[in-house]
DNA sequence: ATTTTTACTGTGCACGTGCACGGCAAATTT
DNA sequence: AAATTTGCCGTGCACGTGCACAGTAAAAAT
């Protein structure tokens, strides 16, 4: 295969250790002899071997993760799993990844769990920056410690974050408005439901709103877009009045633009879909199972994929390049946007499973 | 990390060759130091340090890759590139790449590089089955010889494969047929221009038809589509002489379907986009420069990506967990279908490129 | 002139697994 | 009874790299 540390060492008439110090610039070999190594270096186009190294280091990398409890919200479930099924592969490599679970609704448990993190001295943490303002004061904690952190789902603009790796939020949004076009109605209002939750602490929730408002403006759509925000998703009384309240003039209605995973909340859970009989395009996020099945009854038009399982297994793949493989990551890793209908949302269901049984 | 054989050779107080003997099934251990140290095994769920073990085997698996050259047809860049990349990571676990170019418009440089490629003796194949009556005499002779081998792109129906990595073409035919229908314009007409070379070999290029035609008629949508081979997509005169022909009746024209990835040919070397004036939904493949300019100018409404590098890198990770992870391995691999339009399509670009550097 | 420092360079063990070889009793054959 | 075979087990080297330690000259200091 490629040339070895001792095939080097004979080469240049010197011994393996003479040539470990200049590959690991540990100093103490005169220049002509440097030289002359990093000659065969180059020429014979010498790479280490990575699992030999990994194996001689044994030092275990230790990653803390900072995300919701899958319990609290389903949506979760699916980085989690991204995360956990890479793990047993890393264990190879020494990478080791500790669980800090919190509850999405408790800002408490939420400083928690990321102190729980930072005390437990990782080598990196892999956060979901739910709760905007505690998280900044947070981050530089870590940032003292010298831990650096790498933040999936929800962009937090801030210098010392290593990576986010996630969605452009305003790039969906404006890709609801694309799709809310291509419907050619005359109809021109859009309601955009927002969980009131969300709209305090997520600013990914508000960029979705403006992505779809900048659509609206650079495409002279004129489209009247209503932001409603519903306290509770899960109580079927408020939502039922939302939709009475929503369907109560004469119908203007061109779009439903639920900015979150839980669509199918509301659809479930009031006569929604019933009443609308398909008059309006109605967006929402996320493969949730719930989702899924009202797409393919075309109760729900389009579902915007985050690929959230993706995200888990990218952020620690980035923290394995950036740990063992010493490269570069980009400081921001966009995901693409898919654009899933009826006809092709089986297809990211395949690829989603067998990506969760590929990971390396 | 993980408990290793030398952990388990003491607590079974035998020897580490005993407790190898046991893992790798080698005989010679008698039954009851056999049940004791895969007692152990369970208790402390021991993993086999996968690094080790390919740093100990040290004997090399070689893939030979049997695709189209790049310099006839842009589009095979990208899964060579995808392969190629991969390959930097594949040597540290013994994997090498050979790569067989043919010339993708002649039948015969395609049976001479796999016969080069067979003879070769490779561990497996990887290849794009171009032509259609020539391959199924190949593989059963890389069968006789007991190489496996896994297709891309194109899907053949032989047991003989051992898995096959690509696009469910009659699906994404029948996601072209949603994307027309989407449009609600009262023309009826679907023109769908192939290339005459395709038609006679390529049947995944058929099964795109076939499901545009299945959605059609499944969705009673009334769609008249007609089908158009090019003889040359590389002949300006051909091409002008094509959209005359086109656009010669009184316009019923409601899109224009391109069952391969050359439609920045037709559309840059005749003046069709200037003639239809975004009153027809165009859709094309794939994601080459030149479409995807031509996307951003509006003059192509749809691409549908068929993820190419995913494909090459794909393949060889599928590979790599047959050989050195001893995983069994899809036998059809399915890759989303995606909708791309000018507004998500840097999304996918960057993805792409991440991609390239990202893999392990 | 002897000791100490400096500037290098070589040696050897470790990481966990694969595998060839050798050893050593007990069972079997001559 | 001696020789051979069989079944079972341990030892030791290899893979390629990291790293601590020892070693060896020449240069500098005493």
């Amino acid at each position: 295969m490629g040339i070895t540390t001792k095939e080097i060492a004979k080469l240049a008439g010197v011994s393996r250790g003479t040539v470990d110090r200049v590959l690991n610039n540990r100093g103490q070999v005169s220049a002509e002899v440097k030289a002359r190594i990093l000659k065969i270096v180059e020429d014979f186009k010498y790479k280490k071997n990575v699992l030999a190294s990994r194996l001689a280091i044994n030092e275990p990398v230790k990653i803390a993760v900072v995300l919701p409890d899958p319990n609290n919200d389903v949506f979760w479930q699916a980085p989690l799993e991204g995360i956990t099924k890479v793990q047993s592969s890393m264990t190879d490599y020494g990478m080791s990844l500790e669980l800090n679970l919190f509850n999405l609704f408790d800002s408490k448990s939420y400083v928690f769990a990321f102190q729980q993190a930072i005390s437990s001295r990782p080598s990196a943490i892999l956060l979901a920056p739910i709760f905007l303002k505690e998280t900044l004061s947070l981050i530089q904690m870590a940032e003292q410690n010298g831990i650096p952190i790498v933040c999936i789902n929800s962009e937090i603009d801030s210098k010392d974050v290593l990576s986010f790796i996630g969605q452009d939020s305003l790039q969906s949004g404006i890709i609801a408005g694309k799709l809310f076009h291509l419907n050619s109605s005359v109809n021109n209002q859009i309601v955009a439901i927002t969980q009131g939750h969300d709209a305090k602490n997520a600013i990914h929730i508000k960029k979705k709103l403006d992505g779809l408002k900048q659509y609206n403006f650079e495409n002279q759509c004129d489209f009247e877009i209503v932001d409603i925000q519903v306290k509770d998703f899960f109580n079927p009384g408020i939502l039922q009045k939302e939709v009475d309240l929503l369907l109560s003039n004469p119908s203007n209605l061109r779009g439903i633009f639920f900015t979150n995973s839980r669509a199918y909340n509301m659809i479930n859970q009031t006569d929604l879909a019933d009443r609308l009989l398909n008059s309006a395009t109605i967006i929402g996020y996320d493969l949730l199972d719930q989702n899924v099945e009202l797409l393919k009854q075309q109760k729900i038009d389009f579902l915007l994929h985050q690929k959230p399982e993706l995200q888990g297994y990218q952020s620690v793949l980035s923290l394995f390049n950036h740990f063992i493989h010493k490269k570069t990551i980009d400081q921001k890793q966009y995901l693409p946007i898919d654009i899933v209908v009826k006809e092709n949302v089986d297809s990211y269901l395949q690829e989603r499973d067998r990506m969760l049984e590929m990971m390396l």
